[in-house]
DNA sequence: CTGTTAGCGCTTTCAC
DNA sequence: GTGAAAGCGCTAACAG
């Protein structure tokens, strides 16, 4: 018997009940709520003690229908995992000021067999909902969204649509010189999501900083991991099978990083003495591992509070420079060292 | 000149479009993206075409306010801190087999200064937009919510409320011990919000376990920290300014024990030669901590999981327990020794 | 200053 | 099998 609101509760106060029990109209009682202009002292008085003390509160999916204005912002998510949780412990630092109320949306499925979904959350709560929205490493990018939107690290890379990422390029170069300068040359990478910008950039940063040290690239060493632990996994069972495996491997994110460590494990291989492992986005659970990863630093945290100043003002009509680009930076802990012999 | 959807956007392809292009009523389409019975064949497949060329979703607020039922279940959070963003990550974890999607939300304002506000956004999305909803830490509890409700960690402790928490008094019982095993005697309590169920216990354990050892509490030792930095910050100062200083301090979390492990930095303090500091919860930021924190172990995403778990069952209206309590552990990692002589 | 009247975009009887 | 019409809870003109 699934649950029926209508026969074990009390239904919602609504403002129609305000309206009777304070004997005025529901327009009225509108009034009072949005503080309009044109309501005598004593009958605001009146109404706004009987909302307190039925506890009114106007339904968020009503009053949006009808007046496209929330002060609701919206986060768009394909999944609660490290990465977007840190952009959203950002964001709800950074919202106390601007006066606006954070959702966060996410469904619930495999993100990866997903595709669209930024598109398809966004159509869901644009018009109505919210005024604007974040979204997390959107893919299919909308050309126009209805509302303001803005990405954080896109599909496309800084395209029109106003966006926030960090030096994904630099952050690859700076480990693979240092997984160069413990003086590595078979080095393997396990990228991204290939639909994804940041991972081109990390592929391409690998391969710059390889040919300036001018170490020829293994292809046979470079695979898709697609960022993902579940998806990560096989990738690297295929590089630390081979009969010749490389002696380190940088992973285009941290979560990969740690399937890798993982795996390496379970082969009886210890790191960093046989393999070092550098990942990348420096993820609160990069610490948790063993050994603890050494990665790149992405200010994820400021990347979420950067995020949301921008929509406000995109919102507010404030112009601003629509694309914001962070530092990463070179994080050595315990998952890398000089190759044996 | 604030952002005017009107002026500078396509608005959103509503049912009316599709209905229109596709030749039939809105009714019909309707009956479609319900999957209804009662359509043709050959009129689904033509509606289902232009809903897709269209791109058209369903609004989630105009649809919830006629349907009351959406799919969608609420996380209804004071803040997206460490603490909150950790269950996320279980309830994320878990929704995927169940077909739910997630709607986290949070006010943006000091968590202190707004009490009630539970209430509030539960009453703000209840009855249009959210199924069921799980609340955080939440102070004041609704007898009658309007629809199913599970607390985590709460005020009042497993009252009529379906709640998820874990065993606070024994986690706090192992804290203690661990400090009294190591020698100390002059122990200080850094505690919670005073209005939750968990600090109430922590303080509890603590008192149980020195008791158990024939140590007398300190009073002057027993201060309120609030569970957050700020809130720590100033109570941190007393304790350790105090010409006769703890020798070891327990902080009710991992927040306020960062916050300790801060104000004894800045004493020129050295953690643990001068000062032990163990924590409770074990957020990731713990380990991030220097010295890594020594704290007890909340399974969070697990507790996250199974308040979605335990959600969806009540909303399916499956009989359950309708309390979960998760065991808590010792977590030793670096900021605890021997006092010191 | 206040109430009446229209809808917002959608689902749901209930005729046809 | 399909559409017309009513209305979810609220806000925005407009009358009074």
């Amino acid at each position: 018997m699934p649950y029926d609101p209508h026969v074990d509760s009390i239904p919602r106060v609504k403002m129609e009940d305000v309206a009777r029990t304070a004997g005025v109209s529901v327009a009225t009682v509108s009034k009072v709520v949005n503080g309009r202009y044109g309501v005598a002292q004593s009958t605001l008085t009146k109404v706004q003690e009987v909302i307190d003390q039925l506890g009114y509160e106007a339904s968020l999916g009503a009053r949006s229908l009808r007046s496209h204005r929330t002060n609701v912002i919206g986060i768009l998510v394909a999944e609660f995992e490290p990465f977007s949780t840190e952009l959203l412990k950002g964001a709800s630092s950074a919202v106390g000021p601007t006066g606006y109320e954070l959702l966060a949306y996410s469904g619930g499925g495999a993100p990866g067999a997903d595709v669209g979904w930024e598109r398809r959350y966004l159509s869901r709560l644009s018009g109505t909902l919210i005024d604007g929205a974040i979204i997390v490493t959107p893919t299919v990018v909308e050309a126009n969204p209805g509302i303001p939107v803005v990405a954080v690290d896109p599909h496309t890379g800084p395209t029109g649509m106003p966006t926030v990422d960090s030096d994904n390029l630099g952050g690859a170069v700076l480990a693979t010189e240092h997984l160069l300068n413990l003086g590595h040359r078979r080095i393997a990478f396990l990228g991204g999501r290939p639909d994804l910008e940041s991972a081109r950039l990390r592929e391409a940063g690998f391969r710059q900083a390889m040919a300036a040290a001018g170490v020829p690239v293994d292809e046979s060493l470079v695979r898709v991991g697609g960022y993902r632990r579940e998806t990560a996994d096989e990738p690297a069972r295929v590089l630390l099978d081979r009969p010749d495996p490389p002696t380190a491997l940088f992973a285009a994110n941290d979560l990969s990083a740690i399937q890798v460590l993982a795996v390496a494990r379970e082969r009886g291989l210890s790191v960093p003495a046989d393999l070092s492992v550098i990942g990348f986005d420096n993820v609160p659970e990069s610490v948790l591992a063993s050994p603890a990863l050494t990665t790149i630093n992405q200010p994820l945290q400021r990347m979420g509070a950067e995020a949301l100043r921008l929509l406000v003002d995109l919102i507010g009509g404030r112009e601003r420079a629509p694309h914001v680009r962070l530092p990463t930076e070179l994080v050595v802990r315990a998952s890398c060292a000089p190759p044996r012999s």
